[in-house]
This record gives structure tokens, C-alpha cells and sequence, in this order.
RNA sequence: GCCCCUGUAGCUCAGCAGGAUAGAGCAACUGACUUCUAAUCAGUGUGUCGCAGGUUCGAAUCCUGCCGGGGGCACCA
């Protein structure tokens, strides 16, 4: 394990040493950026610096870079073969590549259970919500793609440190269970289904299975019970397991909304208006006060779920909360965050991620409308791994506009085969290697000074961008800035496999170090496909 | 009217805590399998980064305005 504390990575070493030469120009508050030049001609790392700060010194940018670059060459520090300063003011350093053999060290050291495994999270409990689709209805493929989003964040946060906790919130209560019945005894008895009522076969298929009596609320929950049944199912085929099915039932029945309500009514934020009771939020940063308690008695969905949110901080302790909604309920965020600071929650850690609608070339996916194309057919059609890797290719700031005949045909089901072939040929070779009794000497017996080819240096710097890319998926909420490494290194590991042959039994020390190569490759690429979701594939 | 997203190649989208010549997949066209799997690789072409200003040494990226697209603005959930 000696190798993985001293592993420092590459960027941190270079800004470190930067920082050094920066106290001697006295420049003291300034943090250096490290990045990749998109040209390999301007080095392999650069920074900034000089260009940030020259005003200050009173310099010119270039100068003060020459002076920085001239001062790193004089200490010939270790990594760096040289360090130029070039217009307008970049210093580009130009390096060996000890650091890369030192990378690939690390990796095996740590292994698939260490490399990668970050301590973001301190271990603090997050919950996250998502998909918490009324049980009105089967999934259509929008909450499919929340789905992955959802369960893919949070696989991310718990390799990140955090201690997670997947819900999902079943809305089995109010008025769209009524409907439901509503819905269904209507097809049942031929009439005209009430306004806003489901439609879609599947209301007619349990109106026949139905036996029991008239009343709506008896039908609905019935149904409700064997549809969240469905749901469930599916998103087990999808891959998405749930810590906690939480029901909106039991927060409205089991003290929780009484609980919220006499917290709020001691703090003076409820009053009284036409027979409603609400609560006074605009004052606390609401576009509007809210209405708690109906003039007829019942309790607004906006109550339960201030008692829901209430519950997740107080009653159970989630130090942070995360919620994934569809753009169409962007309007709660501002009655949700004012409430937690009524209640003395800090609003900061209710953290609710948008996303934005998803529609198909037909238009859009309603439940009401009877018109949408089922998740559980659309699992059976492209299989979990390519419907994940479509819901994680793209930001989900991002409205998608899906083309159900395109994706189904083969062109959109390539990315996923292109990840799932990469580390399948990693298994071959290695499998091969076994046969042939190629053996994976100790790390300190193998001759990494081997590995030089273009191909070989390229894959390896694609893995050395791994942690950035976790840390920034991590805390940008985005997992599908993984899908786009894991889409470089499969790229970068099939070119090396089409121009660098590995077995050759008259090579053996360069197919030992490249069996090396091949094991990093795999470490890294079975971690974010892990965060994925995705299955990882001996064969193909 | 107000609020949240968004506008990048023919199509679908990356890139956006500012950085050097804007990328990938698909589609089109060329080449490469006696080899560890060709579900692969290599190559060819494509852009007023919606428009106009501003900030900056430097803007697809930040700010302002305008135009276009999506989603909200309930005693529905």
C-alpha cells in the first residue's frame, strides 16, 4: 500500500512546485491552473499564472513567464524535462514519462476497490430522491432516464465518500389515486372516463382483472398497489435498487404533517384565509404564501411533502438531500427551500436537480394521454446497458428530443458495445496471457520504461485525467462526464490494441509491462462502468 | 408579465470554475482481418458556436439586451 500515499498526482506535484516559485515573486494569493494544452507541441501540462498575475507585479505577461519558466529549469526538478515560456504569457512544461509509469504502479497497488476512491463526502448521509413516479401508471421512458441519472449520482457519491441512501416517494394518496379508480371502473362499466383520467391499455387490463366494489378509493388503491408492483419490477431490470420506498400515505397519516404543522404554527408562519389555512412563505423567499390545509379540509400535496422534506432532515438525519425532478416541477423549489428555513433547516442542503423534459419525435410522453412508450419495453428491446448509457451520454440540463425508432435501430446502440467490446478485449488478452503463462511479475519487476509508443502514452494519460473527471462529475451532480471518459479510454485503449500488439513471446518483458498497461486500463474502465450501471462483459 | 433550462457540423450531443488551431458519435466516402474478438482501427469533408454589445492580454464559455425552442407560475399532484 506504500505506493498509493506516496502517489501524488501529476497536476498537484507541478502547481506545488509552481507555488514555490511563486513565493519567491511574491505572489501569494493566487491558486495556479493546471490544464492540458489541446496541442501537444505547447507541452504536456501549462498554466496561466504568469498571465493572471502580471498586472499586479507591474509586468509585462510574457517577461514575468520567462522569469517563472527560467527559475523552474534552474531547480531541474524531477518529472520535468523542460519548461518554456511562449506569447502571450504561457508557461508549458515538458515532461518524462516517469510520472506515467508511477501512475500505472499506483493503479494496481490500489486496485479496483481503492483506485479512484475518493473521501469527498466525509462520510456525511446524503439521500437522494428520484424518479418517484405516481403509481398511476407503468414507467414511461422519461422516468428511465431519471432512473439512470439518479441511481448513477448516486453510485458516484458513494465511491466519492459519501454515505448514500437511494428513495424513491410513493405519491399513494390524494386525488390521482381517485382518478385512478375513477379511470378504471369507467372502463370497466363502459362510460365516459372522468376529465383528466388515465387512458392506455393498461387501464382497460385491470379494469377486467377488478372484482371488487364501486368505490373509487378502494379501486384506486388497488390498482396503485399492483402498478408500484410493476414499477418496482422495472426498475429492478433496469439495475436501480432503492434503499427506501417512502410513502406519502404514512407522512400524512403517521404524524409527520401534524408535527410540521404545530412547528410552523409556533414559529407564527401559519394564518388563516377563506376557510384555508396557509403558510405565510413569501416573507422567507416563496413567489407566493402556500396553502397547507384546503377550505374543505384536506391537506395540500405541498404540505405533505414540507412534512416529507421535514421528515428527511429531522426525523432521520440526512445531513444533505438531494431531489431529482423533472422540469415540470421547478415551481416547488422555491415553496420547498423556504419552508427548510421556516423549519431551521439550512435551505443549502436541500440541493434539487432539474431535469428537463424529454420528448419523443411524436411529441410528448402523458400518462393522461395514454400515449408514451413504456420503459419495460423499451428494456426489452436495447437491453439495460444501452438504455442506461443513453440517459447518461448527455446533461440532463439538456431537453432530448428521442427518436424511439433510432434508438432501437443498431447506430444508437453503439456507444455502450463500444465500451462493453474495450474491456471484453482486455479480459481476452489477459485470459490469453494465462494460457500462454505470460505471468504478472511484481510491480517493481516490470520494466514500465518500455512503454513509449504514442498509443501506449496516450492511453495512459486518459487514465491519469480519472480522478479530475470524478471530482468533477461528483460535485457538478453530473455522471455524464464519466460517460465521456469512459468513451475516451475505450477509444484510446482500442487504438493502442490495434497498433500494440501485447502477447509476444519474443517481446517478453514489453508484453509483461504491456499486460501492466492492459490491467490499469481495466481497473479504471470497470470503475466507471460500475458508476454507469453498466454490465462488464467477458465475452462479446 | 415573472422564474428555470436551452440555441455549437446534415442529425444527436460533448466542451462552458475563460486559454493557444472548437470536438465526438451517427450519416457519406477511402483504406486495413493467416494476428490478443473488425461490435475495431486509420483516413477524407463539414461550422457567421442564435444575433448584437460589454468585460478581458484572451470569450463557445462571464455580463447585458434582443430573437428562437422547452418547462413552470393552483385550495392538481
Amino acid at each position: 500500500m506504500d505506493n498509493i500515499s506516496q502517489y501524488k498526482p501529476i497536476k498537484q506535484y507541478l502547481k506545488e512546485r509552481i507555488l514555490d516559485v511563486l513565493v519567491e515573486f511574491e505572489i501569494t494569493d493566487v491558486i495556479p491552473k493546471i490544464e492540458v494544452p489541446s496541442d501537444i507541441d505547447n507541452g504536456d501540462f501549462s498554466t496561466n499564472i504568469a498571465m493572471v498575475s502580471a498586472k499586479r507585479l507591474n509586468k509585462k505577461p510574457l517577461e514575468l513567464a520567462v522569469q517563472i519558466a527560467d527559475t523552474l529549469t534552474g531547480k531541474k526538478l524531477k518529472y520535468i524535462n523542460s519548461v518554456s515560456a511562449v506569447a502571450p504569457g504561457f508557461i508549458n512544461f515538458y515532461l518524462n514519462f516517469d510520472w506515467l509509469y508511477e501512475l500505472i504502479d499506483y493503479v494496481l497497488s490500489a486496485g479496483i476497490d481503492s483506485f479512484s476512491k475518493l473521501n469527498l463526502g466525509d462520510n456525511k448521509t446524503v439521500q437522494i430522491e428520484f424518479v418517484s413516479a405516481n403509481p398511476t401508471g407503468p414507467l414511461h421512458v422519461g422516468n428511465g432516464w431519471w432512473a439512470a441519472y439518479g441511481d448513477s449520482l448516486a453510485r458516484l457519491l458513494v465511491r466519492c465518500g459519501y454515505n448514500v441512501s437511494k428513495e424513491y416517494y410513493v405519491n399513494d394518496t390524494g386525488g390521482q389515486i381517485r382518478t385512478l379508480g375513477e379511470s378504471i371502473l369507467a372502463s370497466k362499466n363502459k362510460t365516459e372516463p372522468p376529465n383528466n383520467g388515465y387512458k392506455g391499455g393498461y387501464i382497460d387490463d385491470l379494469a377486467e382483472q377488478y372484482s371488487g366494489g364501486d368505490d373509487v378509493n378502494e379501486v384506486g388503491k388497488w390498482a396503485a398497489d399492483i402498478i408500484l408492483k410493476e414499477i418496482k419490477e422495472t426498475l429492478l431490470k433496469m439495475h436501480v435498487e432503492y434503499d427506501s420506498w417512502y410513502s406519502q400515505n404514512y407522512i400524512e397519516q403517521g404524524g409527520a404533517v401534524e408535527e410540521t404543522l404545530n412547528e410552523l404554527t409556533q414559529k407564527g408562519l401559519i394564518y388563516q384565509k377563506e376557510g384555508a389555512t396557509y403558510l405565510a412563505s413569501e416573507q422567507l423567499g416563496d413567489t407566493r404564501d402556500r396553502v397547507l390545509i384546503k377550505s374543505n379540509g384536506d391537506i395540500t400535496y405541498t404540505c405533505g411533502d414540507i412534512a416529507y422534506h421535514r421528515d428527511k432532515f429531522k426525523r432521520r438525519g440526512f445531513d444533505k438531500v438531494i431531489d431529482v425532478f423533472g422540469a415540470d416541477h421547478h415551481g416547488q423549489i422555491a415553496s420547498l427551500k423556504s419552508a427548510m428555513k421556516a423549519l431551521d433547516v439550512d435551505p443549502s442542503n436541500l440541493e434539487i436537480q432539474i431535469g428537463q423534459m424529454l420528448s419523443l419525435v411524436g411529441g410528448k410522453m402523458s400518462k393522461r394521454a395514454g400515449n408514451f412508450v413504456k420503459l419495460d419495453d423499451l428494456l426489452d428491446e436495447i437491453g439495460v446497458d444501452a438504455a442506461r448509457l443513453m440517459s447518461l451520454m448527455t446533461s440532463i440540463d439538456q431537453a432530448t428530443v428521442l427518436d424511439i425508432d433510432l434508438i432501437k435501430s443498431t447506430s444508437m446502440e453503439n456507444p455502450v458495445y463500444y465500451l462493453q467490446y474495450a474491456y471484453a478485449r482486455i479480459c481476452s488478452i489477459q485470459q490469453k496471457a494465462t494460457e500462454e503463462n505470460f505471468g504478472l511479475p511484481k510491480i517493481d519487476d516490470i520494466n514500465l520504461k518500455l512503454l513509449v509508443d504514442q498509443r501506449e502514452i496516450s492511453l495512459l494519460k486518459v487514465i491519469s485525467e480519472f480522478e479530475d473527471v470524478m471530482v468533477d462529475a461528483a460535485d457538478s451532480r453530473r455522471p455524464h462526464k464519466i460517460t465521456a471518459w469512459a468513451r475516451q479510454v475505450a477509444a484510446a485503449f482500442h487504438s493502442f490494441y490495434h497498433d500494440c500488439r501485447v502477447l509476444d513471446t519474443n517481446e517478453i518483458e514489453l508484453s509483461t509491462a504491456r499486460l501492466a498497461l492492459v490491467e490499469a486500463t481495466k481497473i479504471s474502465l470497470a470503475v466507471a462502468l460500475e458508476i454507469l450501471g453498466v454490465t462488464l462483459l467477458e465475452h462479446m
